[in-house]
DNA sequence: CTGAAAGCGCTTACAG
DNA sequence: CTGAAAGCGCTTACAG
């Protein structure tokens, strides 16, 4: 029965630096001086010690080398995206530009609770994080937590921040732009916009930049983030009167998906009779939409690629100029659109 | 110009035990007992620190307390679910679970690439984390790294484990029996099963349950984890001779999703004519539905919440019993099943 | 009831 | 070229 029973881990004893001082013959001082390469010393001592630290297996242990580093080679990601449909790209992109760097990332789901969201801070300062990124779902809102004056520096990716901090987001009315001029190049030119609320900034950004390039012909649609919205607003256009558009340009790649779906209910090929563009590139939607959809990509993994280099930047001191830094989105051409591909 | 540039916030002198010390009148040590509520000294002098810090700010440096304590209050959560499906509902209940007891975690996404399991794990037990959590998209494979002899304790979540560690995995025999007894109870006898590639475990698990469910009428169809596939197959069942099936037991949600849209295509309708049940309850898909899909969740969070106590169990030396420990799925009902729902 | 001392594991001036 | 000492911020026996 004993036997069943599993022992904690932590038992075997750590390999400290003196294990390696005591088996290379040296003080723990000219141990510590090799292994850094820095001190002078004779290149044999040097090497000897590191062998043996190798051999014996030794690892520094990162608290000790914090507490007099003033660097605890971690920082911490907050977010309130539970869903992660946005942090999710943005986590993989800081934690590829960190991890050459030996930085490890906390992650902080603080949802929209600002008490939450206060005890993952102090957690993350009493940690001693290099840095903050604070990342959400919403670019025009902020976290329901005060981010200001903390003892360490706070970068913002895909959420609103503060005017003296450095901002990172994707160029919204750059990828309109790509979407409509795509559907300009390929010869469409009734264009329609379904889009979101009304009440997000990047759908007016979004909608400004498809009636500028659009020309005379903008029509755009309000209404929400999902497929039956889509579906309806596809439903809509059809059974009114008048001429029928060429194109639909919508506002994520859910509602792309309910047009869609709309129009083939309705015996109308997509994209021989209309072409249709989503938003977001959320792989699970635009892929497996029949056809699967052209849609703008945000470059979300990039933007946190971005802002992991830059946090680093900060916690070591080099100087880094505040403001919001839009990044150029991509259009993904898949078959929702027809036309050939760009490069052809 | 000198203005615009962002100055570190590290600059900024954090307050220290000492700092305490000299603001209440009394020795570090002294300062040190109050905060911690041991030792023994005069109940007004204990206040008193108490207070000062408060008042001052003071927060203890984890980093200096891991020294001494042998606990970070930080584990890791090792993945290499990049799209975050699985991981993302784990990591909630991890997080939740853990916060209260002022553990952090650190998200390390791993891909399917030994080299980069492996500096993520090092860097991990350099930063001497209390624990590692391994998660995974297969609970029938296991991580590209290797996780045995490792300092700290290891526990497997939804990924294969080894058999002297502790693993928690859903239950998916009772997820299918639940979705297969439900259709029965509201009248349906002709279900067919569409489901995901052979070799993954958890398909065989759920076809057998169904087929020890569903009685005589058992029909498996093994495929793809897509839409295309559950169209495909429901197409293929629609176009041969004989007696249609009223009911269809689908792999995961994808699967389903593709089944409602063919049927939707030929006119038959859901769930008046057919019952569907999908797998997974991924809101995305199963809410998006038209009609929303009746499906299995697998209680990830769940999964997460009680991983992430058991780490912590051992972590502080706690007996854990080691072995597979199987959670129960629980049936969502919303709409692509009719029937009355379950407890009315 | 309170404080001086030792020490966690490491690094970095400073002697020799 | 190498090592003893001091110290990062904290805790914990041990004296007084």
């Amino acid at each position: 029965m004993r036997e069943d029973i599993l022992k904690t881990g932590g038992a075997k004893k750590r390999i400290t630096i003196h294990d390696v001082a005591a088996a290379a013959g040296v003080s723990i001082s000219t141990a510590s001086k090799a292994l850094n390469n820095n001190g002078r010393m004779g290149a044999e001592t040097r090497e000897r010690v590191k062998r043996v630290a190798s051999d014996i297996g030794f690892r520094p242990n990162a608290l000790a080398r914090g507490l007099l580093s003033k660097r605890s080679f971690t920082i911490g990601l907050l977010t309130n995206d539970t869903y992660g449909r946005f942090t999710l790209p943005v986590m993989a992109g800081v934690s590829e530009a960190l991890v050459d760097h030996g930085v490890s990332v906390f992650l902080c789901a603080i949802e929209d609770d600002p008490a939450l969201g206060q005890i993952h801070v102090e957690a993350m300062l009493d940690k001693q994080v290099d840095g903050i990124i604070a990342t959400g779902k919403r670019l025009d809102r902020r976290l329901p937590v005060d981010l200001s004056n903390l003892p360490v520096p706070v970068v913002y990716a895909f959420t609103e921040g503060t005017s003296d901090s450095v901002t990172f987001r994707s160029d919204d009315a750059h990828g309109a732009t790509l979407a409509v001029e795509w559907l300009l190049q390929i010869g469409r030119r009734r264009i329609v916009h379904i889009t979101g609320p009304k009440d997000f900034f990047s759908v007016h950004e979004r909608a400004d930049a498809y009636s500028k390039a659009a020309g005379g012909s903008e029509a755009v649609m309000y209404g929400v983030w999902s497929e039956s919205w889509g579906h309806q607003a596809t439903a809509e256009i059809w059974n009114r009167p008048g001429e029928k558009p060429n194109a639909l340009f919508c506002g994520n790649d859910q509602i792309a998906r309910g047009a869609v779906d709309a129009l083939r209910e309705r015996g109308i090929n997509v994209p021989d009779d209309v072409s249709v563009v989503g938003f977001d590139n959320w792989e699970i939607v635009a892929a497996q939409t029949r056809p699967p959809l052209t849609t703008v990509d945000m470059e979300l993994k990039e933007l946190g690629r971005q802002a992991g280099l830059t946090v680093l930047a900060l916690a070591e001191g080099r100087p880094v100029e505040p403001g919001v830094r839009k990044l150029p989105c991509r259009l993904v051409v898949r078959q929702s659109c027809g036309g050939v591909s760009p490069r052809e």
